[in-house]
DNA sequence: AGATGCCTGAAA
DNA sequence: TTTCAGGCATCT
């Protein structure tokens, strides 16, 4: 799924298309991805008005003033808007938020792993586990180099399902994790305590900077992602290790090599990135 | 800490 | 036919 910059960008496309539409309908197909089910959802948010749309990590916070959805896209998941109901829909359609001004909301998500759970606005970590315990966001003011430093001593985990922990650092994906170990020029097998001090400042440099320029560029589009109004990022341009197997690295012309770590697959340049002792 | 389930489609 | 896929919750 799309990962924290590719979220963002979902989310300032969403800001532009729904925020003072107001909801008329909920529909699914497929009534698991609505947590406690389509009735609530219909009940709560007919008459409703989009108020905003804010971002944690990678969890989308659709505002409905005193409510909120809390919505993941986890691997596939995709919003569109139609202009009209009548528009012909899409494969892999599953929610649908009809507007009062006719236009709707449309959830596609072909694996059918997302979820959109209705909590009320403030309450959002006593109600989803995964916000309460979700790490830093990933820029200067809020990603704290010695905060990282520390939970990183304490894990003797391959730094690569490390920093894939939400709870270290928000927000990091299977793409961005391969990528700021390239850049850092870590191995993605290095067990997490036992990180130089410059290795963790140069991966954390890494991370903020990754994240932002991605976020600038409109995302990684590698699978299928496309933001709210259909676009698809940039991103993937730029990258250097991921999906790049059995090409040369650009900094020094070593293949590639794709491994398995933490059950993820894992791209990175055999002679910049060396198992340190 | 590490594996498994959730789902479906594309590619090997 | 089998493997793999941008993620997370929920088991061992």
């Amino acid at each position: 799924m799309p990962e924290l910059p590719e979220v963002e960008n979902v989310r300032l496309g969403l800001t532009k298309l729904i925020v003072g539409k107001t909801v008329a309908q909920v529909g699914t197909d497929w009534e698991k991805i609505l947590v406690g089910g389509l009735a609530l959802f219909q009940t709560a948010l007919a008459g409703a008005t989009v108020t905003g749309i804010d971002r944690r990590g990678k969890y989308l916070l659709i505002r409905f003033g005193a409510l909120t959805i809390v919505s993941h896209l986890r691997m596939e998941g995709k919003y569109q808007l139609a202009p009209t109901v009548d528009t012909p829909k899409p494969r892999f359609l599953h929610v649908w938020f009809t507007f009062t001004d006719g236009s709707q909301l449309r959830y596609l998500d072909m694996r059918k792993f997302g979820r959109m759970q209705l909590v009320t606005t403030g309450e959002e970590t006593k109600a989803v586990a995964g916000l309460a315990k979700m790490g830093p966001e990933p820029t200067a003011a809020t990603f704290d180099l010695k905060a990282f430093k520390a939970a990183l001593a304490k894990r003797k985990a391959p730094i690569k399902s490390v920093i894939l922990d939400q709870t270290v650092v928000a927000g990091v994906g299977n793409i961005y994790a391969d990528e700021t170990l390239w850049l850092a020029r870590i191995n993605p097998e290095q067990p997490a305590n036992t990180l130089s001090a410059r290795a963790v400042k140069a991966l954390h440099d890494a991370i903020i900077a990754e994240l932002q320029k991605a976020i600038t560029l409109g995302g990684t589009s590698v699978h299928s992602f496309v933001d709210a109004d259909g676009h698809r990022g940039a991103m993937q341009d730029q990258l250097h290790v991921y999906d790049r197997e059995g090409t040369p690295c650009d900094r020094c012309g070593t293949t590639i090599v794709k491994i398995k770590v933490g059950q993820r697959g894992t791209h990175y340049c055999p002679h910049c990135q060396p198992k340190r002792g």
